[in-house]
DNA sequence: CGATCCGTTCAGGCTGAGTTAAGCTCAGCC
DNA sequence: GGCTGAGCTTAACTCAGCCTGAACGGATCG
């Protein structure tokens, strides 16, 4: 799972980056609205939190921004300010949720779990794929209900491929959705993560489908 | 839009659903437990608020009921608790966004917007023809119903061919198409890739008009 | 400082998608 | 009817794309 932090406060950022990768979270950081802007409408990535006061460009005209190109993003947005006029005009311009610092950790990562979770047409906390579930709000993975130890790589993998079963994902976004800034193309090591994946899980269930990507499915039948 | 509103304080329940009127929103409102969670089986509702602390049934009972029956419904989790620790267990259990009193009734209205915004995301627009159906979201065709295994050119010939279905589709156009840079017109290759594809979805439905190209239609003769 | 774990790189081997080529079919035309 | 050429089909070939075991190096932790 990847995602956008666009905050100024360097500071600030470093810590939420750091709660984030610890629970296997990609973090692309950018440090005004501009950049920001210019990597959620270029990159992908899962969810955005966007902080409203930022230099360069404002946060709301970054997410207005967004909107206009047709960008599917969720945007959480992060703010000092507790006032709910703000908070409505936040979602006016197209956001999906809304925090007020001060704020814990663990509270944002919730929101941005239950947003993608959502946002990838999943109402359950718990998806299931065969033998093999995901349970969205802690972020555990589980074998015929035992529960699996994957690595930060590994899981962000998995995951992505899990919010999209069934379904064709394409290798390069699937290594964008998966290494933080840009993922060069010159490696095989997805290819060695998966390898590793379907020791753990059985190698039926991550199907390869030649020249596009992979795939998930629940193994046979 | 119709809101289902579970809230046992009747004074306040009639103030939420009051407001929600006022913007034009349908609401039903169930003073308990059980009501909420047989009307939230039931009937269909766009998005539910769901009080935490309820006569007969408790709200994360409600909300786990649901979810286990598969109800796609989008919930908004609203309680007197602001501990953190409250706000995971709600997210644990399948809530999309969690509010504490008091608040702001117009914060609640742009959050449950933003919910149904989101969660509408998701009908899958299909191309059909004939027996043929493209899913142009996820871009998997469908023969009957059962998914198809298309590699990667005759899937890009295909779905080409379904994007101008019922019309002539250029030999030389079809070929620009389909092959990366300046396709070389001294190959037969098309005509194999068209020969796979049409024993994969029946000869029939891919015609032939000699001299132009190619053209999908239902099939039937 | 050593131990362990994780991510990456490299090399070797395999599979199958896409191409080529050759012979066949059939529509259109005289 | 017979000729002609566009299009169809099958089989073989080739190499890009993928898999995997092993080894390397960086990070983390005691």
């Amino acid at each position: 799972m990847k995602v956008l932090l666009v905050e100024d406060d360097a500071l600030l950022a470093g810590e939420i980056a750091a709660a984030l990768r610890r629970e296997n979270f990609a973090v692309d950081i950018a440090a005004d609205g501009e950049e920001g802007h210019h990597l959620g409408d270029t990159e992908a990535y899962d969810v955005a939190v966007l902080d409203l006061g930022l230099p360069k460009m404002p946060g709301p005209a970054v997410l207005r921004a967004w909107r206009k190109s047709g960008r599917p993003l969720p945007v959480l947005i992060l703010t000092a300010r507790d006032g709910w006029t703000e908070k409505v005009d936040g979602f006016k311009a197209g956001a999906d949720d809304y925090l007020t610092k001060p704020f814990r950790v663990e509270e944002l990562i919730m929101r941005l779990r239950a947003l993608v979770r959502r946002s990838a047409g999943h109402a359950a906390p718990e998806i299931a794929c065969g033998p093999l579930t995901f349970d969205a709000p802690t972020g555990v993975f589980a074998l015929d209900g035992l529960p699996l130890k994957l690595t930060a790589l590994e899981w962000r993998v998995l995951q992505a491929l899990i919010l999209r079963k069934d379904v064709v994902f394409d290798r390069i976004e699937l290594m964008d959705r998966v290494y933080e800034g840009d993922a060069g193309t010159d490696s095989n090591s997805l290819e060695v993560i998966v390898a590793r994946l379907r020791r753990k899980i059985g190698h039926a269930m991550i199907e390869t489908v030649r020249g596009r990507g992979y795939r998930l499915t629940a193994g046979l039948a």
